[in-house]
DNA sequence: CGAGACATTGAGTAGGTTCAAAGACCGTGG
DNA sequence: CCACGGTCTTTGAACCTACTCAATGTCTCG
C-alpha cells in the first residue's frame, strides 16, 4: 500500500475559512464570527499526497480533523488482508476520534488532501464551551451512522449492478448537494470518483473484476457514460436510481 | 409481518431505574441522583410483545426511549421486499431519533420488550441543561456507529460460516460485558439468540437456508451446540473468535 | 520508449441462493 | 391429553451470481 512521501505539515493561515467547506456546511457553521475565530487559533493544516496514510488503525489518534479538500478512504482490514472501506470522507467531513480514543480504522488520502487539525484537549474544550458545537458534531455523527447503515442495505441484499449504480448515485447526490446545483432535478451529472477499480471494490464487497464488468453493464444500458477512466457521467440521476435499488 | 396486539402504554412507576441497565451502563448513568429524579417526572412506560412494531420507516417518531429489557430489531427494507437489519438494540441501548425527525428504520420487538420512553421537547430540555447527557449521547452514538462499521466488514468481506461465528460471539461478548461475568476469559457461555432463522440470514446477509447450514457447520465443529432451538452453547470464546475472522 | 501500475476481458469454479419437500415445535381447541 | 394447523426449521438438489485465475490492453511517468 502506497506510503508514497510524508504528510506535510504546516502551520496557521486560516483566514481561508471564509470559502472553506466545513464553515459553510459543516462543524464550523455552528459557531459564530468570534468563535470561529477562536477555534482558527488552535487549528493547523497539513497536507496529504494520494496514497498517505493518515491514520493506523488503533494507533492513537494524533488529532480530530476536519477535512478542507480531497477525500479520504477510511477503512478496516481483516488479518488475512481483506479488507473492507467502511466510509469515504469528503470535504465538510470529519476525521479521527474527539475524545483521544485510537480510532479502529485506517485512513489514506485517495486524492490530494487538506486537512484543518484541531488537538484533542483544546477541541474538547472548545466543546465543552460551547453547545451548538456540540450539538453541530452529534448531528453529524448520526448522519454518519444512517449513512453506514445504509451501506449495510447496500452490502447485505444488494446485486453487484445494484451497488455499482448505488455507488455513483451517492457521489452525484453529494457532489450536487455541496455545489447547490439545484438546476431541474434530473439534469446530467459529471463526476470523479477518486478510488481505482480495486478501491471501489472493497467499498462495495466486490473484486475488482466484478467492478469493471457492472461499470461496463451500466454503460451499455446507457445510465453511466465514461468520460475518462475515473470519470462518469450520469444521464439522469432518476434512471440511476431505479437501478441502484 | 406480525402486528399481532397493540402496544399496551401506561405512566409512571419508575422506582425501577435504581436496578436499570440504562442507569448502570447506558444513558442514565450520565446523571445524576437529583437529575435522575428528573428525568423519571418526563419518562413513561412502553411495553410489547414479540412482533410489534414500535417504530414504523419514515413515519415521524412520536418518542426518543431507552430500552429497560428486551430485544429490537432495527431493519430497512426494499422496494421489493428484500430486508436488512441494521442493528439489534439490547437492554441499555437507545431507539428513535433525538431531534424528532422521522426515523428511517422499521423497529420491531423480538422479545417482550420494555421502554422507558422521553418526549422530544422535554428530552430536548433534558440535553440542553446536563452537558453530561448529551455528551453521554454523543459517546454512544460513536459506538453505534463503529458497530454498524464492523457489520459493513461482516457484509462485505466475511464468508457464510465466519457470519454465523461472528454474530454468536458478538453475543456472547455483549452478554459477558453487562453481565459483569469477568471469570477467566474463556468460560463457557450460554446465549439466547431472539431471532428466528429467518431474521438471522438478514442480519447477516444471508438466506436462512444458508443460517441453518452454517450452524450446523458450527455444531459439527464443536465451536457450539444447540441447547435449544434458539439458545447455544458457546465452549471457547477464543476458538469461536478464530472462526469468525 | 519502456516499465510498472491499473483496467479490461474471458473461461472455469465455488459459495450461496433458489426451489422443493419433509420434519419439529407451539399453541389451540376438541 | 392428544390431534390439528400454522409457523419455523432442517435438509437436499439444481442453479446462478460473483469469484478466481489468467491473459491482454491501456495509461502514466520517468
Amino acid at each position: 500500500m502506497g506510503r508514497r512521501s510524508m504528510p506535510g505539515c504546516d502551520t496557521t493561515d486560516l483566514g481561508r475559512c471564509e470559502s472553506c467547506a466545513v464553515r459553510r456546511f459543516g462543524l464550523c457553521n455552528a459557531l459564530t464570527r468570534d468563535e470561529l475565530r477562536q477555534i482558527r487559533q488552535i487549528a493547523n493544516r497539513r497536507v496529504y499526497k494520494p496514497g498517505d496514510q493518515i491514520l493506523i488503525g488503533e494507533e492513537e489518534t494524533p488529532f480530530f480533523a476536519a477535512i478542507y479538500s480531497g477525500a479520504v478512504k477510511l477503512s478496516k482490514i481483516l488479518f488475512d488482508g481483506r479488507q473492507q472501506v467502511v466510509g469515504l470522507l469528503l470535504a465538510p467531513d470529519c476525521l479521527g476520534r474527539v475524545f483521544g480514543k485510537p480510532s479502529p480504522y485506517f485512513a489514506e488520502a485517495t486524492t490530494d488532501v487538506e486537512l484543518c487539525c484541531f488537538p484533542h484537549t483544546a477541541f474538547q474544550k472548545m466543546l465543552d464551551d460551547y453547545p451548538e458545537l456540540k450539538q453541530r458534531l452529534l448531528e453529524q455523527t448520526i448522519d454518519e451512522l444512517d449513512s453506514a447503515r445504509d451501506w449495510m442495505v447496500l452490502l447485505g441484499r444488494k446485486s453487484a449492478e445494484e451497488r455499482v449504480a448505488s455507488l455513483l448515485l451517492m457521489l452525484a447526490m453529494r457532489l450536487r448537494h455541496t455545489r447547490y446545483d439545484a438546476r431541474g432535478t434530473d439534469c446530467p451529472v459529471v463526476l470523479d470518483l477518486y478510488l481505482k477499480r480495486h478501491e471501489i471494490g472493497d467499498y462495495l464487497g466486490l473484486t475488482y473484476e466484478t467492478v469493471c464488468r457492472q461499470i461496463r453493464n451500466l454503460c451499455e444500458k446507457n445510465l453511466i457514460s465514461q468520460s475518462g477512466r475515473r470519470q462518469f457521467t450520469v444521464p439522469s440521476l432518476s434512471a440511476l436510481a431505479q437501478a441502484a435499488g
